[in-house]
DNA sequence: CCAAATCGTATCGTT
């Protein structure tokens, strides 16, 4: 941390009402200031004394926090500067000095309520790092695989899981597969390997917001400039509705050929605008992948808000049928909050008959956050509890509120009480106000360069935070109960991108449990209500035109009997019906899809395609998947276990919140317990329980658990359907092939050979070595197992070929040479290459030629390849 | 009677 933060404030304050310089190499509290005092005047409702004595406060306890002793700035007197009694408000002592200004000095102050004795202090040490901005983890490095540093250039992955999920996604050809991997792990990267190696073919990648897909299209440009590789013909990676038709159709187009090779894309436009292209693609095997983004949204969405999440499946089968068996796309869902209930909805909605859905799991916890939270019995103590810990925790800072109302109340609350440095973002706000919220708050312009910060604080609904990339937030209110235990983690997780320390205050009020509880109890729909909403709507169905099978096309407004006049929430609970009805097996979701009729007029035909598309958002189409499901009895027998399940998840979630709440578990531990999941192939995928700081913790300091641990799941390739090993026919019924090599031989052709074979793996490959096999070996991965992370090898878990090179000087031969027998007593295909002469280990004074049979020369197997 | 967002399609495509 610069000193000279204290130094500089002093003379910004002392330039006050002027402009005060410089500012470069500021602390963000500094730059704060800085840009606060420029509109802090009496009546410009820009900045008001409490954002400007906040950030002044924040300003002294960061000099205090990081260098000790009593820091002091001296600070005018007169308005529109904090009274003494304004500056005690904010837990500063404030002293009048001859001169006529004021001497302020801060004192500490912590959310934590009517927590034990002792814990005060360790609240307060909790506190410090983040004024402090402490780092709490550091990212393990490790070595690139070739395919890693050719793709992109880097020569080394951020720890164990980004390793894991980019290995499983480079190899993976066919297998949908669910990675779990935390924020801030490159899953950008992970996404784009296999269309960065590849000359040609599409990756689509769905995201939730245009924003997002936005962002997205800035930072493939991005790429591609830097790389001076083209991506795209039309030079653009977003397919949002807002574009003209003459853009999209270019697009389409472009995806049709197979050169547009990254498209971001949301769930709607790909099952509908984009669908047709997308198959046309996959039919002349051009399509590389599929990737969900932030996966666990086609369960939290998809069930009745965004349908569109759950056909997607549909359409990603469709297109993996149609294509050539030699060129099938793979799936891939991302996202950093997977638990129990998100792997079983998407390997129920994702797998193909017997093809699973694949997990691979880097499931890590926020080592950032200190946790505090108090349930008031009271409003208004609740209310002066929250203005409290905005006023007095460091910026940036963001208040969450569960209704829209609350967030407004709450802007307009803080701007009462002299906090004019606040915006509101809550699903009812216009884009453009959400997109200048942000930056405003994070003091950027659109083109990307620094501009004066207007907003310290954001008030908001769960409708801010999705893409936000905003790294150093430090603080996270909760002004509300939140109705599952995701919510609450995705918005916790907004702050500390940076991996610095930060502070998550959870104040609930005697409202607020009845709310959550609304909110979760809304996934599941009575039996009774459920069938007759089911009746109506299968009366109104409609058989659509030229489509074959048993297909069926309902209206989401349709009401059912027993109601006469419409409300809003009735089409959310006809999808909520269907939805269910899905997951139970009944029915698939399909896109409703428009299909010129034949031996109509152009005119007639244009007409009723406009009918269509008047239409087509209040339209779902479903197949019949089981016909004997449609009785009474069979209908719920079938939805039963579905219902019984989204209640007792939706409960334990929120009864998990509540426990965070009441602090009588550690929030490490309660947290660790959620993202725990037992895969359908056995066994438990842990998360490893870290907890900076939480009541729990402070009250029980000798069993608190801290962050010191390292990753603690070990992430794996993905188990693959029936490995093919295109050398079978050399080993036999051995596992393993001795490949002898004699002077003058050339490994590397024999490298390359197996490479085009579709071998991926080699151990004892110099990192120049590895490379220069990667450059020859085009969008084939080459990967280096020889590995310095302390996981299960590679070699002993890899069920395809592995090739040893025991001939390169650098690579640790003694070792590899034990995993290649330990793989191979496995019954593990594996390929070793040595010299004619090598010993084998096992055998002294004899030669593997000698003893191990089957064994081949290198010059015969590379004329016989 | 609480929150959350998106979408409106086909055009032969350097060997």
């Amino acid at each position: 941390m610069f000193s000279g933060n204290l130094a500089l404030a002093q003379t910004l304050i002392d330039a006050w009402p002027g402009a005060g310089n410089g500012g470069h190499g500021a602390s963000d509290a500094v730059r704060r200031l800085r840009d606060a005092l420029q509109d802090f005047r009496d009546g410009a409702e820009r900045a008001g004394w409490r954002d400007v004595g906040s950030l002044v406060r924040q300003i002294l306890l960061t000099d205090q926090y990081s260098f000790g002793g009593t820091p002091q700035l001296v600070v005018p007197a007169t308005g529109p500067w904090p009274s003494l009694a304004q500056w005690r408000e904010l837990h500063c002592r404030a002293i009048s000095i001859p001169s006529g200004g004021l001497i302020v000095v801060a004192d500490p102050w912590d959310p934590s309520l009517g927590e034990s004795d002792g814990a005060e202090e360790l609240a307060q040490i909790a506190l410090a790092d983040v004024f402090r901005g402490q780092l709490t983890n550091e990212p393990q490095q490790l070595d690139a695989d070739p395919f890693w540093a050719r793709a992109h250039g880097y020569d080394a992955y951020r720890g164990v899981a980004q390793q894991q999920a980019a290995r499983a996604a480079v190899t993976n050809d066919g297998n949908p597969l669910l990675i779990s991997l935390p924020t801030g792990r490159g899953k950008t990267a992970v996404a784009w390997s296999k269309a960065l190696l590849a000359p040609r073919g599409v990756t689509v990648i769905i995201v939730p917001t245009v924003v997002l897909a936005l962002d997205m299209e800035r930072r493939t440009r991005e790429h591609e400039q830097n790389s001076k590789v083209k991506l795209s013909p039309v030079n653009r990676y977003a397919y949002i509705g807002s574009l003209d038709a003459e853009t999209k159709r270019a697009i389409r187009s472009a995806v049709r050929s197979g050169t547009q090779r990254i498209l971001y894309t949301s769930p709607e436009a790909f099952v509908t605008g984009l669908s047709s292209a997308v198959l046309d693609c996959a039919r002349d095997g051009l399509l590389q992948q599929i990737v969900v983004d932030e996966a666990h949204l086609v369960d939290q969405w998809g069930d009745d808000f965004r349908p569109e999440f759950q056909v997607l499946p549909g359409l990603a089968k469709v297109a993996y049928e149609i294509a050539p068996h030699d060129h099938k796309p793979s799936l891939v869902m991302m996202s950093a909050t997977i638990a129990q209930r998100q792997v079983d909805k998407l390997s129920r909605l994702f797998s193909q008959g017997d093809i699973e859905v694949d997990l691979v799991w880097g499931s890590a916890l926020r080592s950032e956050p200190a946790y505090f939270s108090h349930e008031f019995t009271d409003d208004d103590a609740r209310r002066s509890a929250v203005l409290n810990a905005v006023s007095m925790l460091p910026k940036p800072l963001i208040l969450y509120t569960t209704t829209v109302e609350d967030a407004n109340a709450w802007a307009a609350r803080l701007q009462a009480h002299g906090m004019f440095r606040t915006g509101v973002v809550t699903g009812q706000s216009p884009d453009h106000d959400r997109q200048t919220a942000v930056e405003k708050w994070r003091g950027l312009a659109v083109g990307g360069e620094e501009a004066p910060t207007q907003y310290d604080v954001i008030v908001g609904t769960s409708a801010f935070g999705l893409g936000v990339d905003v790294p150093n937030v430090r603080s996270i209110v909760h002004a509300c109960l939140p109705e599952s235990i995701d919510r609450y983690y995705q918005e916790v997780g907004r702050a500390g991108r940076d991996g610095r320390a930060t502070v998550a205050v959870l104040y609930a009020g005697p409202r607020d449990a009845a709310i959550a509880a609304g909110l979760a109890g809304a996934t599941f729909i009575g039996e009774e209500r459920g069938w007759r909403r089911w009746l109506s709507l299968l009366d109104t169905a409609s058989l659509p035109d030229g489509q074959e099978g048993r297909r069926y096309r309902v209206r989401k407004s349709a009401l059912p009997s027993y109601l006469d006049k419409g409300f809003g929430r009735s089409s959310q609970w006809n999808v909520r019906t269907l939805t269910l009805m899905a997951q139970a097996g009944i029915i698939a979701l399909r896109a409703p899809l428009w299909l010129p009729p034949i031996g109509v007029s152009k005119e007639e035909s244009d007409l009723l395609k406009e009918n269509f598309l008047d239409q087509a958002s209040d339209l779902i189409d479903f197949e019949l998947l089981d016909g004997r499901l449609l009785s009474r009895e069979g209908w719920s027998a079938a939805l039963q276990a579905e219902r019984l399940r989204a209640r007792s998840e939706s409960a334990a979630s929120l009864h998990a919140v509540h426990g965070i709440v009441k602090g009588n578990k550690c929030v490490g531990q309660v947290l660790a317990s959620h993202y725990r999941v037992h895969p359908s192939s056995g066994g438990m995928l842990q998360t490893h329980p870290l907890c900076r700081s939480c009541e729990w913790c402070r009250a029980h300091p000798e069993s608190a658990i801290g962050v010191t641990t390292e990753e603690f799941t070990l992430p794996r390739l993905p188990d693959r359907r029936t490995p093919a090993d295109p050398l079978l026919r050399w080993r036999g019924a051995s596992p393993m092939l001795y490949i002898a090599l004699s002077d003058g031989d050339d490994i590397s052709g024999l490298l390359r050979k197996f490479s085009s074979l579709g071998l991926q793996v080699f151990y004892g490959l110099s990192p120049e070595g590895g490379r220069r096999l990667q450059s020859v070996a085009g969008p084939r991965p080459v990967i280096i197992g020889d590995d310095n992370s302390d996981s299960v090898p590679l070699a002993l878990y890899y069920r395809d070929s592995i090739v040893f090179v025991l001939a390169n000087r650098n690579a640790d031969l003694a070792k590899n040479q034990d995993l290649a027998l330990e793989r191979a007593a496995l019954g593990l295909p594996t390929y070793v290459i040595g010299p004619r002469g090598l010993e084998h280990p096992l055998r002294t004074g004899w030669a593997y030629v000698d003893v191990h049979d089957p064994s081949i020369s290198a010059e015969a197997l590379l004329r016989e390849l």
